[in-house]
DNA sequence: TCGATACTTCGAAGATTATCGAATTATATA
DNA sequence: TATATAATTCGATAATCTTCGAAGTATCGA
């Protein structure tokens, strides 16, 4: 898959996104933390309880964030978990380095 | 400086404006190619040149590119000069890799 | 099967952004 | 000094984004 730097950029560029990926990512690899759904992991309920914000506007960010690559759906039963998936961010650094190097090498 | 890595984003999230960073720092470190000025180099006629916008949009553009700290502005003359500032980039690198270290650390 | 819980979709309101052209400011040169 | 060139600021308009609440869909458990 091949990830569209603008759109992980627009992805990233507004606050309640970048911190709701934050949270998602330190749940670590799997979303979750001890097993647990719904209490401390990264489903839907667990990012609208840590943020102000209706579970309708927390769904439309998530789906901004999955949109981008950068983070990806499994379903638990009832519940939605999000999972990191690092490659996009991976890729954020390799764009970086190669405009910086696009400089340095003109 | 610091870097707000939201500023930053912003600035690259719109297609045009990621366009004409890439652009500039395409110019290499000097922002210039040649020693000449609205020629071969990222001043705003260049830029201008280059796509199809507006002088005032390219401005508009610029601006907040040299806000989210990517490029810095050299007066020589008439001419506006662009310049890349990698740490800006380089900040967003650490930033990417900070995220994808809490996932793997949690 | 029914009710509760989790999440999504839809439609709307308000804020922000992208873009332009016109007017303005800054600099260079004749 | 007057004119030309380079760039910015301003005001307007259209598009996009953020957010909400209400209504809808999916899944679980009784």
């Amino acid at each position: 898959m091949e990830y569209d730097p603008v759109e992980i950029f627009k992805a990233l560029s507004n606050p309640s996104r970048l911190e709701i990926l934050k949270f998602i990512y330190s749940s670590g690899m799997s979303g979750m933390i001890e097993g647990k759904c719904c209490e401390k992991c990264s489903c839907m309920g667990d990012i609208v309880k840590k943020f102000d914000l209706a579970p309708s506007t927390i769904s439309h960010h998530t789906r901004e964030l999955v949109r981008a690559g950068l983070v990806k759906v499994e379903r638990d039963g009832q519940f939605i978990r999000l999972v990191p998936n690092p490659k996009a961010l991976e890729a954020v650094g390799s764009f970086a380095s190669d405009v910086v190097q696009s400089a340095k090498n003109a």
